[in-house]
DNA sequence: AATGAATGAGGTTTCATTCAT
DNA sequence: TATGAATGAAACCTCATTCAT
């Protein structure tokens, strides 16, 4: 694994992921975009490739094509330049297929619908989900700001709850928040243990048992069942 | 992770965890086996506190209070005397109180008190918890074998999904092993959330909410409820 | 320093700062001298904040407002744009007031007022003459070209205690060229530890005691006093 | 010089001198003892000779004998070990001829003992004084330091000129503390320009222009002269 | 069995200088 | 002339591991 000496002592000193250091201006000329372009997608390649700490800055720019020196011209270290592949697979992520979850479906097909989004999403960038893992695993900051983005969608679940409940479709003393977030969890360790760990459910059994197990845990009536 | 052909030249001195080394004898001498002892005691609470990556191995003969040299009178790296404190954390985990479920209990108690159960040891030793899964993020090797140790639990609890749809007690339509591992998943994920990044649950407010999710997933019927 | 054979490696871009370079011609364009002046400017004022050292190149042409590539336009090297400033601010030195000892002074009166001179021009430069200073210490050949320049000031000091020992106002004893550089020294040594170092005596203490001092080792003969 | 790309990102960031980081306890075993002699002979050896800046610690530890690696057992960076030979040659400077300045002689004898001893010290550390001054023009913490304990130094030969007023001997119009400053800093400046500089008088003459200059400015009364 | 000093590989980082535009 | 991205040569520093005592 990666705590041979060298690689041990490269991890030592963190210069930290989140908050602390401001992005810098992108280059002005499309030269330089250019590069910095390749280096973010050397980077990806080879963060998905080694995990990020046997990553080295060397393979990274040897990868993009580049001298060792030029890195600097971009980025301070290896966190900063993880920010910015973060970045860009976000942008990626939301992009091709802006999650649309028609609202005129019942319930159990929007839950259907939203399970099935979110594991093929999570195959897509599986190399991308278990090095976002290991490095929060590595980095408290990180851990942290990924637990403040997972808020945000846990409050739009636990609304969603708390509407069917008001609809009389959804148990009534379900606690919205916690439910929101343990059946969202089991759904994203879901895909972690098939598409990280290598479990070999196909797509879709997972989809019917993970959106059979949500629907009975919240006790939504299904009318015509 | 371990295995690219690029990374290959920095793990030629890797130990790994699990297969490739043999676990040596113990010291037979009692000074030996004391010396070895306060190597395991301080490695775990090295390792707690620093993580396994920026624990180095002189913290650990420090804390320990022995020589750097000694160190290797006992243990071939960093990773097996992790291997040690696994070991030793696993038998702290089972002995004090044996994980008894009393099968007397009807199933909605017996799968509340192994929530509880399993919240409560996740607490006790949350920041062990942590470090596994650092380590596990970190190292292939051990994630499979984290894995397989999973699965025998895994099986037990769809063991008894099985039981009781066949006693008429959970919904017949549902596949009990994907159920067993993904509801486990959800208490895991549960405990991660509460008990290493800080959400601020109670746990009887988890175990409520976890243990009636868990039953409604189930349609698990209480005659008198 | 800069010729032992071990280090010899390490300086084999080096430039230094006389003799070996011959400063290139001026820019013949209004607008290449005008980036010229720009710079050295530019130099003089990041010299003085951060020293010789630690000011880069690319902190000048910052500074500057030109681009760091176009300094090789006008320089070849850190050293030979030092030579420029030092050659502008010799310049501004002697420009202002020109020195002129009125010679009508009785010997006290010129020493007084070359004195108080003296210290009022080292405080003007006080940040330029640290930075002359510390050049001094780390180039041999700045230190030998400032030895040079020092000697025909100090010459000329002799000639005019020579001649007060003529004139019978100077003690007969003393010998003009030491007790010129001994004495220059003392100024020297005075305005440095004063605008340098930080002591806090005032200037006039400061011209009173050095010229008393002076006058007595030279025992000038102060006949209405 | 020294600003070849190499050895200016070398002094980029300064570690400090003093103060800042408490010297770490000598080794315990005899072995390490000798090791670290060894390693601050080489280390001023390597400073004499390429100066402060130019000296790199693979040079410092090659000429130790040792490895690379080994210099951090002992010291933390190459202003630690600067600050370990200046301890050495302090305590050279001060063990060998206890600067005893015989009370029964008159005044002027005093002055002409001190001035000689302190050329002839000031010879045979010539290197030394060197580094001493282009360490201080480097760093100012360094310059605070020795500007602190030049004072000490300046007070008892001003408490010394009070004594002399006092007595009659000296001239009652001078102010001690300054022309105490002031003349010694004639004299340092005197044994730099000769040892360092390169001036070429004599010892010899050097101490009977300095002591005369000094008595001189002073007014001191030589009775039978 | 214990000690602790010594080793050495190699990634990171800097910035004067070059060069294509 | 001007630009600013790209280069590349080293020095620094760490720490798992070895080894003489």
């Amino acid at each position: 694994m990666s705590s041979t000496p060298e690689s041990a002592a490269r991890h030592r000193r963190s210069a930290g992921f989140s908050g602390t250091s401001t992005p810098r201006d992108l280059p002005t000329t499309p030269r330089g975009l250019r590069t910095r372009t390749k280096l973010v997608e050397a980077a990806r390649v080879v963060f998905e490739r080694d995990g990020f700490l046997d990553a080295r800055l060397v393979d990274i720019t040897t990868e993009a094509g580049i001298s060792a020196g030029s890195f600097y011209t971009y980025f301070d270290s290896k966190e900063e330049i993880f920010s910015a592949v973060l970045a860009e697979v976000e942008e990626e992520m939301l992009h091709p297929d802006v999650r649309q979850v028609t609202n005129g479906d019942d319930p159990v097909s929007m839950i259907r619908k939203a399970n099935r989004a979110y594991l093929e999403s999570y195959q897509r960038f599986s190399k991308f989900m278990r090095l976002l893992e290991q490095v929060a695993s590595i980095d408290e900051d990180f851990r942290e700001l990924r637990r403040k983005r997972g808020e945000s969608f846990v409050q739009r679940n636990a609304k969603s709850i708390r509407q069917m409940q008001q609809d009389g479709v959804a148990g009534a003393d379900i606690d919205p928040m916690m439910a929101a977030s343990f059946l969202s969890g089991m759904v994203a360790r879901a895909a972690y243990s098939r598409f990280v760990l290598g479990e070999s459910w196909t797509i879709d059994e997972m989809v019917d048992s993970l959106t059979e197990l949500w629907a009975n845990a919240l006790k939504i009536e299904t009318p015509a069942s």
